[in-house]
DNA sequence: TGCCGTCGTTTCACCTGGTGTAACCTCATC
DNA sequence: GATGAGGTTACACCAGGTGAAACGACGGCA
C-alpha cells in the first residue's frame, strides 16, 4: 500500500488523551497533564471534545474524567476471527513480499471455510481479488482440507456429519468418509494440503492452484493459510520446495502473535 | 461548570470518523465518504490516525476499514454504579440549582453506602466536598436507611445479616433488627429517610441534616439520593415541605433514563 | 482571618497544521 | 481499449489548534 498519507496531530493526541483516561479509570486534569505532558488548555479543549463525542465524562463531584459507559456502545467484542485476521494481515503482507504469489486466510465456519484476510491486492498477478469473506468448501479447497487433517478425530466427525446434511454437491465427498480420512492421512504426512483437482474454478484468466497449511494452537485449528499462484506458471512441487517452508513460518508466527495476545486477554 | 472551553474540531470530526466505522462493521473509503460527508483526503489522514492509535485498521484484502480488536483493550466493562452516576449527574446538576442545596448518589455495596456522584460542587455553600468514593454506614445514614426500607424483605434481611459481623460500632443496631424494621415501616410511611440522630459529622462547619429517598427499578432500589443542609439553615420539616417533590421527581428521573439505557443494551 | 501553594480556567497572539480542490492513478467492466 | 468509479497525491490557503502567561478558586495552615 505503501501509503505517504500523513496523519493528523490533534486527532493522535486526542486518543493519547483517552487512552491516558482509560488507564487511570479516573484521572484530574493534574493527572492527564503530567501522563500525557500537553498543555492544560490543550486537555481541556480535548476531553471537552470526547464528552462530546460521548466518549468521556466528567463527574460534578470532583471533577475528574472518566470514560464514558456510552463508550461500550462503540466497542462491540470482536470476534475471534477478527483478532485472527489483523494479527495475521502484517505477516501475510510480508510474506507476499518474499514469495511474490499471494496468500489467504480462512477460518471454518458453518460448515463451510470463510476468507478473513488476503494479500491478493498486494500481489501484481492477476489472480481474483475480491474474496474476502467470500466461502470456500471444506472438502474441495486446500484450506477445507488442511483445517480436517490437522484438527482432532472429533472435530472432524463433527464436520463431515454437519456436511453430509449438506444440499451442495461439492459436501457430498462426506459421504464416503473412509476416502476423506486416507486423504488426510496423505496430507499430514506431507504437511500441507492441495485442493480436489478441479475444483478452484474461482481464479479466473487460466486455472490457478493452492497449497494451504494449519495455524495450529495446541491441537486446535486456529485457521488455514494458503498460497494462490497460476497453475501454468508452477507445479505444486515446484512451490512446495521453494515456498512450503516460509508459508509454514508464517503460519507458526500468526499463531504465536494471537497466542501472546490472548495471554493479554485475560 | 457553565465552562466556555471550545473543542476541537479535528478530534471531533476524527471521532465522528470512528463512530461511522464501528456502525457499518466494515467501511469502504467510498461508503465513510458518503456517509460523514468530508473530503476524502481527510479520511484517509483521519484513518490513518485511528489505525495509528489502535483503534481502527485496513484490511489487506479489500481495503476497508475494521474497527481494530485492539480497541477491546480499551474498553473495561462499565460496572452499574457508573452507568447510573453518568445518567444522574445532570438531572442533580439541575436540581441543585433549583434548590440550591448539594444533593449525593450513593449505591449499596459491601456492606456500606457508597457516594458515586455528588453536586456538592455546584453549591455556593460551604458544604463538605471531596465526597466521591467515600462511604456511609448502612443504618446511621440518611441514604442507607432509604435503601433499606425501599428494598424487599430478603435483600433486608441479607444485608442485616452483613452488618451483624461487622466490627464497625456504627454497624451494631444491626444487632437490633426489631427495632430497625420499626424505624423503616416510618420511613417507608414518610417517604423518605433521615439520618440517625448525631450521625454525620462530617459536614464540618456545623452539624448537617440530610433526607434521602430512593432510586426505584421495580422492587430494586439501585441506588439513594440524598439532599443536604446545614442543619441550622433550616429544620426537615421545612426542607420536605419545600423540596422533596423535587427530589422524588429527580430519583424518578434518573431511574427512567437509566433503564432506557437497559433497553439499548439488551 | 490572612497568606500561600495547588489546581483549574481564560485570554490571546503566533503560526503550524488541518483542509478541500483539482489532478492523477489504478482497477473493473463492457 | 474506452469508460467510470474508487482511491491517492499535490498544493496553497488560512482557519483553527496551540501554549505562555495571567487569572481565579479552593484548601491548608497557623
Amino acid at each position: 500500500m505503501r501509503t505517504g498519507v500523513k496523519s493528523i496531530r490533534a486527532l493522535a493526541r486526542g486518543l493519547e488523551v483517552f487512552k491516558a483516561v482509560v488507564k487511570r479509570r479516573d484521572a484530574s486534569l493534574q493527572q492527564l497533564y503530567e501522563d500525557t505532558g500537553l498543555a492544560k488548555p490543550t486537555l481541556l479543549r480535548m476531553l471537552k471534545t470526547l464528552e462530546e463525542g460521548g466518549l468521556a465524562r466528567r463527574s460534578l463531584g470532583d471533577n475528574r474524567y472518566r470514560v464514558s459507559s456510552g463508550a461500550r456502545l462503540f466497542f462491540l467484542p470482536p470476534s475471534d476471527a477478527d483478532l485472527i485476521a489483523e494479527r495475521a494481515a502484517p505477516l501475510m503482507d510480508a510474506l507476499c513480499r518474499e514469495v511474490l504469489w499471494p496468500s489467504d486466510l480462512g477460518v471454518y465456519s458453518d460448515g463451510a471455510i470463510q476468507i478473513i484476510e488476503s494479500s491478493r491486492y498486494q500481489t501484481p498477478f492477476p489472480v481474483n481479488r475480491h474474496l474476502m469473506g467470500y466461502t470456500v468448501h471444506v472438502l474441495m479447497s486446500a484450506m477445507g482440507r488442511a483445517h480436517l487433517a490437522f484438527s482432532p478425530p472429533a472435530v472432524v466427525r463433527e464436520i463431515i456429519e454437519r456436511l453430509r446434511q449438506s444440499d451442495d454437491p461439492y459436501d457430498w465427498g462426506a459421504r464416503d468418509p473412509a476416502k476423506i480420512m486416507r486423504s488426510l492421512a496423505a496430507i499430514r504426512s506431507a504437511g500441507y494440503a492441495v485442493r480436489e483437482p478441479g475444483y478452484g474454478g474461482w481464479v479466473r484468466p487460466g486455472q490457478g492452484d493452492a497449497i494451504a497449511v494449519p495455524v495450529l494452537q495446541g491441537r486446535r485449528v486456529l485457521a488455514c493459510l494458503s498460497l494462490s499462484w497460476p497453475a501454468d506458471a508452477a507445479t505444486v512441487k515446484q512451490i512446495v520446495s521453494r515456498h512450503l517452508g516460509q508459508l509454514k513460518a508464517t503460519a507458526a508466527e500468526i499463531a504465536a502473535k494471537v497466542a501472546a495476545e490472548r495471554d493479554v486477554g485475560s
